[in-house]
DNA sequence: TCCAATCCTGAACACAGTGTTCGGTTGCGG
DNA sequence: CCGCAACCGAACACTGTGTTCAGGATTGGA
C-alpha cells in the first residue's frame, strides 16, 4: 500500500511542512511550486506524482486540520448536540492549540480556496444545532449567516495573534451570535 | 485634462465592460488579460496605460460601485445614524438594483480581492453605528462580526440569483443580527 | 541477504501568460 | 488646422507551469 512506504511519507510531510513554513513566510499566493520543492529538498517531478498543483498541495494541508478537528468535535461535540455554539467553540480551541497550521492556513497569507473550504465545513456543522433553534426562519440563510459570522471572528482572532483564551472568543462569539439569558457563559 | 478625453472614457468604459461580462461567463481567475483586451477591443499596451495589472481593472470597477454606494449611504442614512441595521439594507437594496455588477465582483464567480475590499468597507460602515450598540464588548469585533455575517448573507442572496425582495433579506438580517424588540420590523 | 517493485531525481522541453518597449497611426480639443 | 495625447500591435524577455524519461536509490517482503 502506497501509506506504508515510508519514502511518500517523508516527501508528504516535507511538502506539508515547507508549504507550512513559507505561507507564513511571503503569503500564499507569492509562492513557487518551485520555491517549496527547495525548501522542502523534493525533486520537481515527485511534486506532480503526488500532487495536481499548488492548490491541491494547500487542501492536502488543509484536510488533515480538517480531519482532526472533525475527530475532535466527534468525540466532544454529540455529548450536547444541541448547543448551536458548542462548534464554534471547539473550532476556538482547535485552532488556538494550532496556530500556527491555523494561520498558515486560515490567516490573512493563508489561501482564499481553504476559506471557502472553511466556511463550508462550518456551515454544515452549524447546519444541525441551528435548525432548531430559529424554526422561523430559512434555516440555509441562518446556517450561512452564522458561518460567515463565526469564520470571521475566527479570522480576526487569528490575525490579531490570538489574543486572550479560547473561552473569551467563545463567549463574545456567544454573546453576539446567541444573545438572551440561553446560555450558562453569556457575560465576559 | 486627462478625463474629458473621449478616448480614456470610451476605453476605460469598454475594459470594465468587458470585465464584468467575461467574469459573469467565466469567472475571474479563468481570465486573461488578453481576453479582456479583445472582448473590449483594446491594444495590449493601451490597457497596460491605464491600469497595472488585471486586479487593477478589478479594483477600478468595484471603486465605481463603491463610490456610488456610498453616496446613496450618504444621501439615505444621516436621517438615521444610529441604527446599526440601516447601512446593511442599503447595501443590499444597492445590490437589488445593479444585479449584473454585483453578480460579476461579489458573487461566487467574482475575485476574491473584492471581497476583501467589500468587508472592509462594510466594517467601516457599521463601525460608527455598532459603538453604541454594544458597549460591553470590544467593538472591533463587535464589527468584524457584523461585517462578515453581512457580507456572507449579501453573497449567499446573490448566489442565489436575488431571491424575494431586499426588504426580506435585510428583515432576516435584523433579526439575526440585532434580535430583540428594538426594530420596527422585526418579523417577516 | 537479495530482489523486484516502487519511489525519487534532475534536466530538458513545450507552453501559456505577463508586462514592457517603441515606431507609427489616429483622434481629440483648442 | 495643428499639436499633443492616446491608441495600436508586434516583438521581446521573462517567469512559472506541468510533463516526460532514463537512471539511480530505497523499501518491504521473501
Amino acid at each position: 500500500m502506497a501509506d506504508q512506504d515510508r519514502r511518500v511519507r517523508r516527501t508528504r510531510r516535507a511538502l506539508h511542512e515547507a508549504l507550512i513554513a513559507l505561507v507564513l513566510e511571503r503569503g500564499y499566493d507569492r509562492l513557487t511550486v518551485q520555491d517549496v520543492l527547495d525548501r522542502a529538498d523534493v525533486g520537481r517531478s515527485t511534486f506532480y506524482a503526488h500532487y495536481r498543483d499548488k492548490e491541491a498541495l494547500l487542501t492536502a494541508v488543509f484536510d488533515d486540520m480538517r480531519a482532526q478537528l472533525q475527530g475532535e468535535v466527534d468525540a466532544r461535540a454529540p455529548d450536547d448536540p444541541l448547543d448551536p455554539a458548542r462548534p464554534a467553540e471547539l473550532l476556538f480551541e482547535h485552532a488556538h492549540r494550532n496556530q500556527r497550521v491555523y494561520r498558515a492556513l486560515c490567516g490573512r497569507r493563508g489561501g482564499e480556496v481553504v476559506l471557502r473550504h472553511l466556511h463550508g465545513m462550518t456551515r454544515e456543522l452549524l447546519l444541525g444545532p441551528l435548525r432548531t433553534r430559529r424554526p422561523d426562519l430559512p434555516v440555509e440563510v441562518v446556517a450561512e449567516f452564522h458561518a460567515s459570522a463565526t469564520v470571521g471572528l475566527l479570522r480576526w482572532w487569528i490575525d490579531q495573534d490570538f489574543p486572550h483564551d479560547p473561552a473569551w472568543l467563545a463567549a463574545i462569539h456567544r454573546a453576539l451570535a446567541f444573545p438572551g439569558p440561553a446560555g450558562p457563559s453569556d457575560r465576559l
